[in-house]
DNA sequence: AAATCGGGGGA
DNA sequence: TCCCCAGATTT
């Protein structure tokens, strides 16, 4: 039998039902597909849910502001995705009339559309025989074709595609990609893959060999590196703190914090006093200074490692700029000030 | 080609 | 600890 046919038979049999297999709604599909980008589907589930229910339709995200879609989004991480989709929308809404591109080629003019994500719209909304490659699909792959070529360099980035291209049931392309990334997600699994039920298995180089923990075979990533991070916590008199957006380039970009300070190694509790006395908003005025987490919180991300320290500085006086402590939760925040939020008593 | 961008969960 | 997750974009 086929290799498609008889992924598809497994496909029709195991498949989970999820809320984004009930429509072909491309809106919704690309939707599920930028929430589940490096994202296991039990973490993006109630995102998606919640941004069918806030954005019932492209045009309402569209008329959304950034700030308030990043809210909706906070905790999911990886946020340029929610910048993107919203950008996307309103590029969908005012330039292409509110069209939704139709074939791989345009839905590559979406930010944040890449080609797993052309990839899956155009073949699961309008039946265009391109296939995806996800993590599922090079890890189902090279297990069974015994590829050894590193799935994150280029020339496996290209192998796999046209690997995939020339397995993919070009009659049924949805039905195809869908089945190799849901077999890929919940039988071949990273971790104990359920070959004892596995109807590929006598055609599976890795298993044959004995060597399926070997596929697929991965590059290694740089370590991450450290870094010092120290939030600073106004409480005004009125009970009024000072939160900041971030600009620029790296992490958390156009998300809310408390003034950050940031050093090249953990700083105790003087050398840290010395250090805000000359703060901007301190000017020298009295105040009074505590270290709320005495032990540093270790917030890790793929590429950094941020040892956090939460100062909360109190002062005798009103501060200008400064919101309402009970206004904080409007505000998109990284989640290790999420989980600050929920602790502190103010 | 390599680095960057989050956060959660499993072994 | 390390690895993975319905990857995309920048450097």
């Amino acid at each position: 039998m086929k290799f498609s046919k008889k992924i598809i038979d497994w496909y029709s049999v195991n498949k989970r039902s999820l809320p984004w297999r009930e429509t072909k709604n491309p809106y919704y599909i690309w939707l599920s597909e930028i929430i589940l980008q490096q994202t296991q589907v039990k973490q993006g589930l109630p995102y998606y849910e919640a941004f069918v229910a806030n954005y019932p339709t492209i045009f309402q995200l569209a008329e959304a502001n950034e700030s308030e879609v990043l809210k909706l989004w906070q905790g999911l991480g990886y946020y340029s995705r929610a910048r993107n989709l919203h950008a996307s929308a309103k590029y969908v809404t005012n330039i292409l009339n509110g069209v939704f591109p139709d074939n791989y080629k345009d839905l590559l003019n979406l930010k944040g559309v890449g080609d797993y994500t052309a990839s899956a719209i155009a073949s699961i909304c309008f039946n265009e025989a391109t296939a995806v490659v996800d993590g599922n699909v090079y890890r189902v792959l090279s297990r069974y074709f015994g590829i050894e070529t590193p799935i994150n360099s280029s020339k496996g980035t290209k192998e796999f595609k046209l690997l995939a291209q020339e397995l993919i049931d070009k009659k049924k392309p949805a039905e195809f990609n869908q089945a190799i990334m849901e077999f890929g997600a919940i039988q071949c699994k990273p971790q104990n893959p359920d070959c004892h039920v596995c109807p590929f298995t006598k055609g599976c180089i890795a298993f044959n060999k004995n060597k399926i923990a070997d596929f697929p075979v991965k590059l290694k990533s740089a370590k991450a590196k450290k870094k010092y991070f120290n939030f600073v916590v106004f409480i005004s008199n009125d009970n009024k703190t000072i939160l900041e957006k971030r600009e620029g380039k790296g992490i958390w970009q156009n998300l809310y914090q408390f003034p950050l300070i940031e050093t090249n190694k953990e700083i105790n509790y003087e050398a840290f006093k010395n250090l805000v006395e000359n703060h901007k908003l301190i000017q020298k005025q009295p105040f009074e200074l505590s270290l709320y987490n005495e032990e540093v919180i270790i917030h890790k991300l793929s590429h950094q490692h941020l040892y956090t320290k939460f100062w909360i500085v109190s002062l005798e006086s009103k501060i200008t700029g400064a919101i309402p402590i009970e206004e904080i939760t409007d505000y998109a925040v990284p989640i290790v000030i999420g989980n600050f939020l929920e602790s502190f008593n103010f």
